[in-house]
DNA sequence: GGTTAATAACTGACTGGATAGTTATATATG
DNA sequence: CATATATAACTATCCAGTCAGTTATTAACC
């Protein structure tokens, strides 16, 4: 006894299905990680049943893959370009830069991706591979870059361009970790647009041939 | 037909058990973090079967705390004592105690278990409460002390010490990170103590009062 | 010193529950 | 009404935790 005009018990979204799965996936996966994610949870956050998201994926690692280049591909981006285009003297770019980052890592979700990737690299090397080449070694080659000009220009000392890029990052990435993982058992969290402008502050003097900062 | 003096199937070692548990887990955890860990693999690298277990530990998740709860006490020890007793000025106690950090965090496994503790952390917050407490607080916690009485002193600029404490020591976290998650799938190594006497000049500039670093 | 009884230490097969992936069946839609 | 889309019940597998039984070791006694 079908009841077409009323209530259809499920409708035929094909085109729509397999962003919604997509999202769905990220929440619970953000949740919980990957082996404890549950098929079952994310096809009920998604509305469908589990066999539906079989429709779409071939298994629960397609679904987890998916989820994490969805996740890169809008934040490399617009980083990229801000980095590329700009023009004016390096320190001006770092002050502008740095606290793109720190706003996107504290507002996004990706702290949440990230030890997620953490977490899960050994058993799913793949994934920690994609995350890798799509991203981290992305956005540390477009740091590692700027400041190579930037030593070139005479505006950096000397130095392994690629260190001084982990020395000017890495505090927003920790604060970030710290916030997903100690935050919910009592951790003081912080500020982290705050940290950011003073770790830029802190590290431009001993990074600027000029001594000065500015 | 017991064959006492040739090749008993085991012995009783009841004092020895724990602590060769404690240290199999380890092992394994490292490898699998939590939940992929099986107590089977333990028990064998142990020499004891999954029974044996249950004699010592209550469950899966007080083995984990155990070798948790051991992989931090040797570490933080030798940190304290040498931050508290130097006299000398700051900057070559940051020179003294950041290398010694880098030096720990570069030979042992302490890596392998900070990525054990942030991939679980989500799904047993018990962990991630301990782990908290007794290393990350801490060790936090002296850094920031140190900082404060330098600034007391007039050595250091004003700012959060905190933070500070978090500009100086994120780098060497992150590239033991990267080591345990990135490394193993093709991503380029960090020199980890090339890496942290580099960003201590990067960062002591812009921390010291005096602008020439010494 | 040799035999036996008592106990602590340990084993390994088993159970119960969980969940990834499959499939037979049902329904929405053009 | 043809079929793409979706469901729900199913299977297969994995593994933490249990427990009845086995073995090493110690103690007691002759």
């Amino acid at each position: 006894m079908p009841n077409p005009s009323e209530h259809p018990k499920w409708r035929r979204r094909s085109k729509e299905r397999p962003a919604e799965i997509v999202s769905a996936a990220y929440a619970v996966f953000a949740e919980k990680g990957f082996s404890a994610a549950k098929l079952d949870d994310i096809a009920q956050r998604a509305g469908v049943s589990k066999g539906a998201l079989y429709l779409y994926f071939g298994n629960k690692q397609d679904i987890f893959e998916a989820v994490v280049h969805d996740a890169i591909a809008p934040n490399i981006g617009a980083i990229e370009t801000m980095a590329l285009q700009h023009p004016g003297p390096f320190a001006d770019l770092v002050r502008l830069i740095i606290p793109s980052i720190a706003q996107i890592a504290a507002t996004s979700s990706l702290g949440k991706v990230i030890k997620m990737v953490v977490g899960e690299s050994g058993n799913f090397p793949e994934l920690a591979r994609i995350w890798h080449d799509e991203l981290i070694a992305r956005a540390l080659g477009i740091l590692t870059g700027l400041i190579e000009r930037a030593q070139t220009r005479g505006e950096v000392k000397p130095g392994d361009p690629r260190n001084y890029a982990v020395s000017l990052i890495s505090p927003m990435l920790i604060a970030v970790l710290f916030r997903e993982t100690f935050e919910p058992v009592g951790g003081t969290g912080f500020d982290i647009p705050a940290l950011a402008r003073q770790h830029i502050e802190t590290v431009l003097p001993g990074l600027l041939v000029e001594s000065d900062g500015r």
